[in-house]
DNA sequence: TAGACACATTCCTATATGGGTATATGATGT
DNA sequence: ACATCATATACCCATATAGGAATGTGTCTA
């Protein structure tokens, strides 16, 4: 999956699908101004890795995002927004709190029984 | 950058970094079991990128993990979260109460005047 | 049924790149 | 100065893959 994102043609695909519409394979040959067949290419990636859905229609194929294919990179990036993200080193600041509060009672369960 | 991290040997660097220490070379190539050229190599191709920072020390060269470098990749991969997280269809249906207000709201200031 | 159409697949070539090995560089210790 | 350690770089080879051109496959239309 990471793989298939990599390459920018495939994502400008998938940035052309983001809105949730369907598209012929035309459509994006046009959008993208490449040759079918490296269209279909990318596209047979995507496929592969489950970021586009097919739908066949006559002699043309429609193809559509699945964008929760994409939330492995989202989870795995995620990790990575506390070194850039105030809001997470103020979300750390609270655990750190809560994990206090913890400590504080069990001490005093502890001591008293 | 999204080639960067395409590399699955690249990504295991990142998170043995995402801790925010630092780490000389060694202790990344004892980590993946990997030859330590292998390693220097996927480090410069990350240092290139941005995605980690090095200091040196005597001998040894200590890495450090620089999140904000992945922030590009945050930023396009959240625009597709809308198609799996419920939230995001919840902000949709407010939006579009409030794009029905708009609209009946100059209707009416259309209409009167 | 022949031909046009939309798309997929195949073949080719050039390029990029990962791993392995050898070597260069620069700092440390004796 | 010399050997050693830590790391980077250079070189080689195998593999992956993007783009281009040609061809295959299935569908519609006259």
């Amino acid at each position: 999956m990471f793989n298939a994102v990599a390459e920018p043609r495939r994502r400008e695909i998938l940035d052309a699908l983001v809105g949730g519409e369907e598209r012929p394979v035309g459509d994006l040959v046009r959008m993208l101004g490449l040759g079918q067949p490296q269209v279909s290419k990318h596209l047979r990636v995507l496929r592969e890795v489950g970021a586009v859905v097919v739908r066949d229609e006559g002699r043309r194929r429609f193809y559509r995002l699945n964008g929760r294919a994409l939330r492995p990179i989202h989870d795995w990036v995620r990790n990575y927004e506390r070194s850039w993200s105030e809001r997470f080193e103020l979300l750390d600041d609270v655990l750190e709190d809560l994990k206090d509060l913890e400590d504080l009672t069990k001490e005093e369960g502890h001591g008293s029984d």
